[in-house]
DNA sequence: CATACGTGAACAAACGTTTGTTCAATGTAT
DNA sequence: ATACATTGAACAAACGTTTGTTCACGTATG
C-alpha cells in the first residue's frame, strides 16, 4: 500500500493505489509502468519484471474508467431482457458473463418485465456509461422487446428475440432439435408419435412442429393426427392428453413443445393408469430441470444450451465492437437431446 | 449533431457530442455548460435554459466515464449471485435495476453457478471498473457464496445470503410469513395442520417451521405430527403425502415449505382420490407462478416480494456509498400471502 | 573518427468531465 | 462619488490512464 493510500484509508476512505504509485515505487515513469503492465513498448525484461512485481505488491488494479476515457471503450456490455422469471435470461447471462470475464468485459443487466419503463431508463444509463455494445434478449424468437428502443448508435446482437434486417442474431436450432428428438423416439421403435405444443403464432412452435413432421416423413411415418397448438402450459398438455384418452386411439409416443406440456401429458396418463414410458413415451423441450427431473419418470428433453448461446452472442458482439467483419443474419445454434427415462431408452 | 460528430460518423465511427460541443453552440464556457446541466452554480435562468435546449438539440449524453473519473464514483453496482435458474435472482435483479435506474445507477451482473471461477474473474473486472458497491445474493439465507471473496474494500449489502457480522443484510421474514399462512388455514376452520419442508440445515426451513408451530400454539392447536424435513423437491412432498395416506390419519391441511413440495402433496392426494381443497387444504411458499398456477387447483402461497427485496437492498447500498449511516444487521422484509384455491378460501 | 542506428525510457498531450477559485460587471448602500 | 456586495460566467487544475513523439546513450557501421 502506498503512503497516500494508507493515509486516506486511515481517514476512512479506501483508496486504491494508482499507476503513479507503481511507477514511483519502481523508479520508472508512468509511461513505462503502463507499457510494462500492458506488455507493450520496448524495455528491458528486468524493468518490465520489476514493474510487475511492484504492481503485485501494491495490489494495483488498473482503473478501467481512466483507461476507458482515453481508449474510448468501456469494456462493458448491456444485456436487455424482458424475461420475467429468468428461465432463459439467467443461464444466458451466466454463459455470457463467464465468457466476457476472461476478456475483462463486464455485463450490465436490465431485466424489465416488472417495470417496462425501467428498461428505457436503464438503457439511458447504459448509454451514459458508454457501453460498447448491447445484447437484446427476449422470451420468444419472433418478437422484439415490448418497448420502443431509440436509435442506438452502437453494435447490437440479438439473442432469442426477433432482430431487424441486417442485424446479427442467435437462436437455438429448434427445427433440428425437434427432428433429433423425434428420430430418437423412432429409433426406439415408436411409430405413432403425436405432437402437442404452444401457440401457433410462436415461431418456435412452428419450427418444432416442422421438425417433428420432417423426422416422421424421412422415416416413412405419418403424423399421429395434426399437431395440437395451444399454450405452453401444463394445463394444456394435461387436457389434450386426457381428451385423447377419452377419445381412444392413444399414440405410443409424444413429442411435446416444452417441458411443461410434457409434464401435463405425463400426469394425465399416470392418472389414467397408462404407464410412461412402457405404454407411451414422452419427450419434452427446454430441459428446465425443475420440471424435467420432477416428472415421474424423469423427462427426456432437449437442452438449448443457453449458456453457450450467451457466450456465442457475446463473442460476436465483441467482434462487432472490434470492427471485425461479422456476417449479419440469424445463426441457429445446435441443441442437445438429454436422455432420461420418459422416452423408454435405457438411461445412458 | 456537431460537425465533428458528423465527420466521424461519416467515417463509420459513431461519436456522441460532448459538453464542449454544447458549450460552443450555446456560447458559454464548458464550466457554465456543466453547471447549467447539473443545476449547480449561479447563472441567469436564460443561460441555463439556453444550454439545456442546445444539449437536447445535440442529443447530448454526459459521459459517465469522464464524470466518474473526476467524481471518483462510477454510478455502478455489482450483483454477485450463484443462483442457477434465476428463480430468485432475476426478480431480485429486476427490482434492483428498476430502483437504480431512476438514480442513473447501473448494475453489473455476475451469475455464476455454471462456472464458479468466473465469479472471481467477474469480480476482478468489477473492481477494475470501480463499482461503487456490491450486492451479494445467494440461494439460501444461511450460506454465503461458495467462493472465497478477497477483501473487498467497498460497501457490500447481502440479500438472501449469509452475511458476516456487522454487515447489512436483507432476507424475507420467513417466520412471520409462515405464521400468516398457518393463521389463514386456521381461520378457514382447519385444525389438523401438518408441515412438510426442506432440509433442516436450511435456516429458512427452520424459520418456517417455527412460524407454523407458533401460529398453532397461539390458536391452542397441537401440531399434526412433527414437521417433516427433507428436500425442497416435488418428490419429497409426493412421497411424504403418500406415506401419510397409507398410514391413515391424514390431516385436514398442509403448510408446505415451498411450492414444489406443495405440488407433490397435491399430486399425491389427487392421485389417491382425496379432494383438494375440500378434504385437505394446501398452502405453499415462494409463489413461483409456474408451479403455483399449474397445480390443480391453483396454489395459495407466500410471495417473498423479491423485487422489493432487491430494491431495498439497492437503496441501502446507495446510502452506504453516500456515507449515510446505515444500521448493520439483518433486516427481515415482509412477505405476502397470495390466496388462490388450494386453501379452500373463496378466491378474492 | 564521424555517422547511423537500435535500445530503453521519459515527455507531454489527450480523453470528457467537475469544481475551487478568480474576475469583471453591475447594482446598492454609505 | 466611493466602497462594497452580488451576480454571472470563465480559468485552470484535476481525475488515472494510454500513446505518439522525443531524447539520450551506447554500439555497430562505413
Amino acid at each position: 500500500m502506498t503512503d497516500r493510500a494508507a493515509k486516506l484509508q486511515s481517514a476512512g476512505v479506501y483508496q486504491r493505489s494508482t499507476i503513479r504509485d507503481v511507477a514511483a515505487r519502481a523508479n520508472v515513469s508512468v509511461t513505462t509502468a503502463s507499457r510494462a503492465l500492458n506488455g507493450t513498448g520496448r524495455m528491458s525484461e528486468e524493468t518490465r519484471e520489476r514493474v510487475r512485481t511492484v504492481a503485485a505488491e501494491l495490489d494495483y488494479r488498473p482503473n478501467s474508467i481512466a483507461r476507458g476515457l482515453v481508449q474510448q471503450r468501456s469494456f462493458t456490455l448491456g444485456l436487455l431482457t424482458n424475461d420475467t422469471y429468468g428461465r432463459f435470461t439467467l443461464p444466458l447471462a451466466s454463459g455470457l458473463s463467464a465468457a466476457m470475464a476472461d476478456r475483462g468485459v463486464s455485463v450490465f443487466l436490465s431485466a424489465g418485465e416488472y417495470e417496462p419503463e425501467s428498461l428505457i431508463l436503464n438503457l439511458r444509463a447504459m448509454e451514459e456509461k458508454r457501453v460498447d455494445g448491447l445484447i437484446i434478449a427476449g422470451k420468444r424468437i419472433d418478437r422484439g422487446l415490448p418497448i420502443d428502443l431509440p436509435p442506438l448508435g452502437m453494435p447490437v446482437v440479438y439473442v432469442y428475440a426477433a432482430a431487424p434486417d441486417g442485424a446479427v442474431s442467435f437462436v437455438p436450432d429448434d427445427e433440428n432439435a425437434a427432428r433429433a428428438a423425434v428420430r430418437h423416439l423412432i429409433g426406439l421403435g415408436r411409430n405413432r408419435i403425436a405432437h402437442i405444443t404452444g401457440p401457433e403464432d410462436f415461431k418456435a412452435a412452428r419450427l418444432r412442429e416442422a421438425g417433428w413432421r420432417s423426422a416422421l416423413r424421412e422415416a416413412g411415418l405419418a403424423p399421429h393426427g395434426p399437431a395440437v397448438f395451444s399454450a405452453w402450459t401444463e394445463a394444456h398438455g394435461f387436457q389434450t392428453a386426457r381428451a385423447m384418452i377419452d377419445a381412444g386411439g392413444v399414440p405410443d409416443a409424444f413429442f411435446c413443445g416444452n417441458d411443461q406440456i410434457a409434464r401435463g401429458v405425463i400426469d394425465a396418463f399416470t392418472l389414467a393408469g397408462v404407464r410412461v414410458p412402457q405404454d407411451v413415451a414422452v419427450v419434452g423441450f427446454d430441459n428446465w430441470e425443475v420440471f424435467a427431473q420432477a416428472t415421474r419418470p424423469p423427462l427426456t428433453t432437449i437442452d438449448m444450451g443457453l449458456p453457450g448461446l450467451g457466450r456465442s452472442a457475446g463473442l460476436a458482439l465483441l467482434d462487432l465492437i472490434d470492427g471485425k467483419p461479422v456476417e449479419p443474419g440469424v445463426r441457429e445454434t445446435p441443441c442437445k437431446l438429454v436422455v432420461r427415462e420418459s422416452c423408454g431408452a435405457t438411461k445412458v
